[in-house]
DNA sequence: TGTACATCAGTGAACGCGCGTTCACTGATGTAC
DNA sequence: TGTACATCAGTGAACGCGCGTTCACTGATGTAC
């Protein structure tokens, strides 16, 4: 498997945008081999610089997987409010469609996901991560606020959106986990996502 | 946190029952440091033996996880037959019954849970675990058809278990990594589950 | 335009550490006679 | 009941390894004059 830890070729002595290089590298090998298995030295191998140079850019090997975990959590809600954007304020299709996000997130970006939501809120600094989340969900409870017709977000609306937000979430892992083949029938990801929007969205 | 791994006083040359001291020794650890920070050698540090001793027992430290895992999808399956007990079969208190020991389960053990789902499935020989997994979910499956009067198991019966199964199963996973905390409102578990079940089971 | 110098990104060697696993061993136990 | 012996669970020392992090350093770059 060493192929797949290449390393990057360079002609200056400085790097130019290390930071921004070791990231990219963290997070491949986050993907490759999970968020638990991931090691400074072979990010470092990757990037093609020793492995003392991300202490020039990180406090540590914790801060390195934040900042990939934090870009996750953008590039998610990125694509969120891209997906919406064809679709009319207030239906139903708009609930689905962050739900599509979500799923298509986590089947494509297991690694990256598994780490955003397995980090160990404990320590400070994971603010940003958090305040992304909360965001994130502030979308979720928007739509569904709109879709049901409220003036204001209000308890039910939170509710609804906790639903949605546990179905999902659930979903995906046991999508990345291989337990959705479990079943006889084949499994109709969009179909799932509709049926539960539709329920949960329901009076 | 030394405190928490206490060392096994012993009599004997002999153990008596190592294998089992050694699989709780290592449920502990994972429920206290998570499943990827156990060690075979705190696990022989808590059990009191010297770190050869294991391999007397499993073939290397997955075999000692899948154990624990093995026991704890069957803890979880046996706590899901009790809690059915008290209900008439066929309503939908019973499906409650289900998702509330699911996420009582996670709760209580969250890193067992962690363990459980976490595994990767790649090898061979956690065909037990697999196949205690399928059995605990057909027994959702039963409760599912039962609950909507269906003969056999149909193809929407298993539909709305997989609907079941992924609510619950993020919303543990939410639950134990603190992000159902970031609500105004209080979060009611029992109320949760019980309206989706309803919702679920809905025609 | 040319030079001296401060800055600081990246080096490479080293550190101490805990890990998973193996090895030849030891000593308690159960059994055959 | 007593003894010889096979079994095998547990020992303790050792292994090689990759890890995260630190250190004094080096050399490219930008800037002041």
């Amino acid at each position: 498997m060493k192929k797949g830890a290449q390393t990057q070729k360079r002609d200056t002595y400085h790097h130019g945008d290390l930071r921004a290089q070791l990231i990219e590298a963290t997070r491949q090998l986050v993907e490759e081999k999970g968020p638990d298995h991931f090691s400074v030295s072979e990010a470092c191998r990757v990037a093609g610089v020793s492995t003392a140079a991300p202490y020039k850019h990180f406090k540590d090997k914790d801060e390195m997987l934040h900042a990939v975990a934090i870009q996750g959590m953008q590039r998610q809600q990125g694509q969120m409010i891209e997906e919406l954007k064809p679709y009319q304020l207030g239906t139903l299709d708009r609930i689905i469609a962050l739900g599509r996000v979500y799923t298509r997130f986590a089947s494509q970006e297991p690694g990256v996901f598994r780490l955003m939501f397995g980090l160990s809120s404990d320590h400070d600094e994971v603010t940003e991560l958090v305040e992304t989340g909360t965001a994130t969900f502030e979308i979720v409870q928007l739509e569904v606020a709109a879709c049901r017709g409220s003036a204001e977000i209000n308890e039910q609306d939170v509710h609804r959106s906790f639903q949605l937000w546990s179905f999902v979430h659930g979903l995906s892992f046991l999508a990345i986990d291989g337990k959705l083949n479990k079943a006889p029938m084949p499994f109709d990801m969009e179909f799932m996502l509709a049926d539960v929007a539709q329920r949960v969205m329901a009076d």
